[in-house]
DNA sequence: GTGAAAGCGCTAACAT
DNA sequence: ATGTTAGCGCTTTCAC
């Protein structure tokens, strides 16, 4: 707000249209005047007005990502790839939180789409016609979740799911599935992967659920897969995977001697759990950054190359599966 | 970049001006007049400019928060109740993870300075001077630091530290703390409860580090604990304590039967391990939800109402302490 | 209560 | 290679 443009080609004896250019095409200007130029601004410690050159350029050098909830560090690990990967191109980024609010979700893609060059979406619960038509407002890209015609990244949570079937099933186990929101897009993948699998290996599955993938939905979640009787249970994701693990301490159940669990996101916290926990690894860092990269490619191009990369997951197994009670092969 | 204030006044047969008006200062404006602009702004979906109110008021919309780590979840925690608070007044959030380096947390302030109305610092590493200078290129606030001067939100952890020592102490343990960071002013707080507690107790002391506050450097940490021959650990915080507890099971040390451990943070994964962390508890939401108010009403305000407000820590005890071995008291 | 007009700080033609 | 100038979209005096 201070020291503006006209101060430094006041002070290096040059026209604003000079200093501009020193510092945005630093070739169109004679060397020695993009020195003076530069020194006076280091002087100065000028830096232009990021509102005044975004009025005129139509880019505001911020990207956007809107998450469903910051408490889980499955989209924190995303945000902090996400953001360091902005940073290399120069862009500053702004963070939503709808605290898994649909409707919050999309007003805040509404807003900051006028204030960002492009916006990461990481939605499971908003549906696929407000989606497309939010894709309208500004440059769209989706994380993990894939709607036709709108360019994303995603990761290979049905192959995850297929991983952990098939190393459940070897170990003789009968399987229940806590599903995550019913409306989630990840939860859908999740099933993708289950069913097929499940029926693939043969294996029996009750689904239970949906419940809320938070930490205190655990409780319900063990619960109920107790009553269910089975020998097995999948959770959603590691959040709830670790709450069913301290309910089920609670209880006194022996894990795994008695009951199997698995997770999914493999949280870094998934290692030093009750015991560390069997889930499947997705590639975050990787999946942040290329998002970026998908984003802002496809702000700069017109709405053409739609890509969808998928990245590979990855089961790791821990302490909290073994062989099913009884089954001795 | 679409639509403009332009539109919204020819459609409704009024200047820009009154657009302004009816959307700025609702009761400059006939109700009648009012009625109809708001109308046609909603019919056309009109969104003002950012960049160009923002060119012309000063102000952004939009506050930016700077942290060390956002895989830490200390700080996404804070994160989320900034961002949570700075929603409420209508303002946008920007963030810079700076990999815990000083010099990229300056380089982060500096820029975002200009992007927002102001900055909310949470840096145990940049050094006092520093900051002061920061402090001058836009309105800045303190999150859980305190330096002269500048307006800052701490959480008292000195009187953490005493709890935790007085609990251990009670337990007839000897102590080892595990450093964080040398230059951090979290670290210092930490000493500031931890060494005169100590001497209050007449409990032994050997301090270790220091150690990076990440969970890998956990595993040196606790070899160094273990080899100081102390019967209790407390880990600067929690991400590094979880990191001693998985390095103590693999050395297949038990806790706290051999070897109390405490942390510092209450994530909600110390909750979960194994066993479950004693730790004291920070109040990150209503330290974020404070910084933003204070933030924004200095930003008001001239360099005036310089506040420090600090906010209650609670130890948590859980399984990782129990009597020192061979106590019995 | 409403409109006309002057910029906010900068970039991008267009001249020179 | 450099300067002049016309706005970008909006808010805000200043008239009416």
């Amino acid at each position: 707000m201070r020291i503006t443009i006209r101060d430094v080609a006041r002070r290096a004896e040059v026209s604003v249209a000079t200093v501009s250019r020193a510092l945005g095409s630093p070739d169109r200007v004679s060397e020695a005047t993009r020195d003076r130029v530069l020194a006076v601004v280091r002087e100065l410690g000028y830096r232009p007005s990021p509102a005044a050159r975004s009025l005129i350029t139509g880019k505001t050098g911020a990207i956007a990502i809107v998450v469903p909830d910051l408490g889980n560090p499955f989209f924190t690990g995303l945000l902090k790839s996400v953001q360091a990967r902005a940073r290399e191109t120069g862009h500053a980024v702004l963070v939503g939180d709808s605290d898994e609010d649909p409707a919050t979700e999309q007003e805040l893609v509404r807003t900051l789409a006028k204030q960002a060059d492009g916006v990461l979406l990481c939605s499971p619960g908003i549906d696929d016609a407000t989606i497309t038509e939010l894709d309208g407002l500004t440059s769209l890209a989706l994380l993990n979740r894939r709607v036709a015609g709108i360019g994303a990244t995603v990761m290979d949570s049905a192959g995850g799911m297929r991983e952990v079937v098939a190393h459940l099933a070897a170990l003789g186990h009968r399987l229940a599935y806590l599903n995550g929101p019913d409306s989630s897009w990840s939860n859908h993948e999740r099933l993708r992967g289950l069913r097929p699998a499940a029926a693939e290996h043969g294996v029996e599955i009750v689904e239970l659920g949906p419940f809320a993938p938070r930490y205190e939905d655990g409780s319900p979640a063990a619960d109920q897969a107790l009553a269910a009787g089975v020998t097995a249970v999948l959770a959603y994701n590691d959040v709830m995977a670790l709450g069913v693990l301290a309910r089920l301490r609670d209880r006194g159940v022996d894990v795994p001697g008695e009951l199997s669990v698995t997770g999914f996101d493999d949280l870094v916290y998934a290692a030093v759990s009750a015991p560390p926990l069997t889930t499947v690894a997705m590639p975050l860092a990787e999946a942040g950054s290329d998002a970026v990269d998908l984003l802002l490619a496809h702000a700069a191009t017109d709405p053409a190359g739609r890509v969808v990369t998928e990245l590979p997951t990855r089961l790791v197994v821990r302490a909290t599966t073994a062989r099913a009670p009884g089954y001795h092969r």
